[in-house]
DNA sequence: ATACAGAGGTGTTCC
DNA sequence: TGGAACACCTCTGTA
């Protein structure tokens, strides 16, 4: 996978993005209104994230919607927020319950509102147990606050790989290694022309078919 | 049928 | 100090 043959998937990710570019504007335009809400739907996009972990995103999505239905979301205990989990697919329930949970008090959305998209990650990861490199930034894009954040998950690292922004894809994810890949990959960005937040969901419909969250 | 990889990883504990 | 190993803990798709 070198030379030609990159380029040439190169070209076709860009033709793809041409035909995609309204549906993904309009999905980042979705992220930045949510981004807009209140706490309450500040706090309820930040229990989808600590949801998804090692799960599918519909699970968490449908864990979440669940729990808004119950009115367990900000009055449920740990163990009730940890069934609705469990029974809706999401994987480490009970300890997702606990971090839901105990994310009522120590989140703090004002905190988010006008500072560097860097510095909001960092705040994330300091205070809200279970957010990591990979999560805070999920969170920070779904509200819209993501244009300068890698996600870096399996399938975007498999897609690094093949268009060869990187040369394998590391064991272990360390926060060094982490900015380290988030660096090529805003190389990688800048070069191809399409952003950051962009390429991204570029990817991700590449491999689920299509455009969610 | 039974096994096994994959699911948008993160926190803690050791060394 | 940074890293590797392990705990968390369940369902689904595939062969």
């Amino acid at each position: 996978m070198q030379g030609k043959q990159q380029e040439f998937l190169i070209d076709l990710l860009k033709e793809r993005y041409e035909k995609m570019a309204p549906e993904i504007k309009a999905r980042l335009d979705d992220f930045k209104q949510v981004g807009q809400g209140s706490h309450e739907q500040l706090f309820e996009e930040l229990a989808f994230c600590l949801c998804t972990p090692q799960s599918k995103a519909r699970a968490g999505d449908l864990a979440v919607r669940r729990l808004k239905a119950k009115d367990l979301l900000f009055k449920g205990t740990a163990e009730q927020v940890g069934l609705v989990l469990l029974k809706s697919g999401v994987r480490f329930p009970r300890e997702k319950g606990k971090r839901i949970v105990e994310a009522r008090t120590s989140f703090d959305s004002s905190v988010l509102e006008g500072v560097p998209e860097q510095q909001a990650r960092e705040w994330l990861l300091k205070n809200i147990k279970g957010l990591g490199m990979k999560e805070a930034s999920h969170y920070l894009r779904n509200l819209g606050k993501g244009s300068s954040l890698a996600i870096l998950d399996r399938h975007i690292l498999k897609n690094l790989l093949r268009y060869g922004v990187i040369s394998q894809i590391p064991q272990t994810l360390s926060n060094k290694a982490y900015l380290e890949i988030e660096g090529k990959l805003k190389e990688f960005s800048l070069r191809i022309g399409i952003p950051l937040d962009a390429v991204d969901l570029l990817f991700w419909s590449a491999e689920t078919g299509e455009v969610f969250k």
